[in-house]
DNA sequence: CGCTAAATAT
DNA sequence: CATATTTAGC
């Protein structure tokens, strides 16, 4: 990506990936890729799709249509998002709040209805950059928990630890982070799930299994409560509904990577168990 | 060691 | 309080 951006020609060039069941539909954004220079690759099944990406050919942004047969493609769009940190925006005929919610909850980039028009896919390289931009910042979070703060431990040992004194910060689990969390224990399922497979899922620099085991603690608290809490007729619980949304994985499913198997893609994450 | 629950700290 | 870290015990 970085020697995408750093070419002189710059958006030409743009590999581009676009998935859509509608052949003419893919016809109509090649035709207008090459206007630009873009370089784009045409799938119109779920399992090109997951061949193109299994091969690691690498692509600067994906397009793709959220209603894909044979194709969960929110949990495709995640597992993009996460684990290939491409941009991708969904392209679909209807604009209900729900629908574009779905695409955004799972980390799509920006929705567009079609057909897309040319002014659309000229500037869908800014998305690129944009990821490159968060994506550092997110780096940069991460290594500070390495080199800042300090904590008040020790009188004298100053000394004893001199320069080594890069005393660690506590760590906060940004939205960002927690999403990468979620997506590592529904790959193995929450009843899977330990500290240290969660951590080379994730595969986050700087993370330390104390910290994926702390929220994992954490984690598994706020599940009992939202399960306690649906089930006997309790009162007014103050926290009812709102606090812990955003801990519940609505994608959750737990035959999730058996779907994965079925399509076909799903080794890279048996390629990490080995 | 790895894991979790509990205690402790921010 | 909520959340992150540390500790204790399995």
């Amino acid at each position: 990506m970085a020697f995408f951006i750093d070419n002189p020609s710059f958006p030409a060039g743009l590999k581009v990936i676009a998935i859509d069941h509608d052949i003419t539909v893919l016809n109509t954004i090649e035709d207008m890729c090459n206007r630009f220079h873009y370089q784009v690759t045409k799938c119109n099944t779920a399992s090109d799709a997951l061949n193109l990406l299994e091969r690691k050919d690498c692509f600067d942004v994906m397009l793709i249509d959220p209603h894909m047969p044979n194709m969960d493609a929110y949990d495709f769009v995640q597992h993009v998002t996460l684990q290939l940190n491409i941009p991708v925006i969904m392209m679909a005929v209807d604009f209900t709040t729900s629908s574009i919610m779905k695409s955004i909850q799972c980390g799509a980039s920006t929705y567009l209805t079609k057909p897309l028009v040319e002014e659309e896919v000229k500037i869908m390289w800014q998305h690129v950059v944009r990821k490159g931009v968060t994506e550092n910042k997110e780096c940069e979070i991460v290594e500070s928990l390495v080199v800042q703060e300090c904590r008040k431990r020790g009188r004298e040992d100053d000394k004893v630890s001199k320069e080594t004194n890069a005393k660690k910060a506590r760590l906060s689990w940004s939205p960002e982070l927690h999403q990468r969390f979620l997506w590592a224990v529904n790959q193995l399922g929450l009843d899977k799930s330990r500290p240290k497979m969660i951590l080379k899922i994730m595969d986050v620099p700087g993370l330390s299994v104390g910290h994926v085991a702390s929220h994992l603690q954490k984690y598994r608290i706020h599940l009992k409560r939202s399960a306690d809490e649906t089930k006997p007729g309790k009162k007014k619980t103050k926290w009812s509904d709102s606090s812990q949304a955003e801990w519940i994985d609505q994608n959750r499913n737990d035959d999730f990577l058996a779907k994965w198997i079925d399509c076909g893609a799903g080794s890279y994450l048996h390629n990490l168990m080995a």
